[in-house]
DNA sequence: CTCTATGCAAAAACTTTGCAGGGAT
DNA sequence: ATCCCTGCAAAGTTTTTGCATAGAG
């Protein structure tokens, strides 16, 4: 539950929270704002603001691509993420286990050219 | 020998170009261009267009932090980078072998807090 | 009622582009 | 001599900030 969430994290409740929560669950892959903008009515800034409340709040991932495209995910279960350098597509890897002695790992990021675009 | 890369890669000898790579050669990291601009003489849009070249050429690559720093490295051997979301240090790993079928890997990057920034 | 979130507009940060002159082969 | 590289300035992108108003608890 979309409330149930924010409220553990004791983040108050708005419309332009509850809708982005909701688009991030529906489409259930990392986004950027250039993908999430025409499907929300709120501002950028407001956009922008909540991303880092999120991510503050141990919400959301937020990684970037080589070609600085900057995306946010909603945290599941541990898993990198492939983008492809040609045509920019991410796809979820999942049983990728990296470990660091004392370091924590939040995100793992693969740039490389995906199936479909080598020939 | 700086100037062999150049000419193996059939890229114009120029002092812009020459400078860039023994810098990238002598700090043996990844650098961004705040990282760097101190230390050098030509124009930000010189250094943009040399990187792009080289990146093309494939003598570098590139990344970001989620913080969407720019990250250019001269390549050597394979290996990934933690980024720490705290302090953004940059560290190399060796030994990390990722492979996903059928798709070329091209950087591996790793976001997360590093030992000294978790207490 | 109080304090935070939001929209708008403007600024900041980062990167790219156009153009004219300089440098490498 | 030719063609590419460079600096400068300007424009383009993406993200952040300031401020007044609206909305949540």
């Amino acid at each position: 539950m979309i409330e149930d969430i924010l409220k553990n994290k004791k983040i108050k409740l708005t419309t332009a929270r509850v809708s982005l929560l909701k688009i991030f669950q529906e489409r259930k892959k990392p986004l950027s704002y250039e993908d999430i903008k025409d499907s929300i009515t709120m501002d950028k800034a407001t956009f922008y603001r909540n991303m880092a409340t999120f991510e503050q709040a141990g919400l959301f991932n937020i990684f970037s691509s080589s070609s600085n495209i900057r995306y946010f995910e909603l945290k599941h279960t541990p898993h990198a993420h492939f983008i492809c350098s040609k045509c920019n597509k991410i796809e979820c890897i999942k049983n990728v286990d990296i470990t660091i002695e004392g370091h924590k790992i939040q995100t793992i990021t693969i740039g490389g050219i995906c199936k479909e675009c080598i020939e």
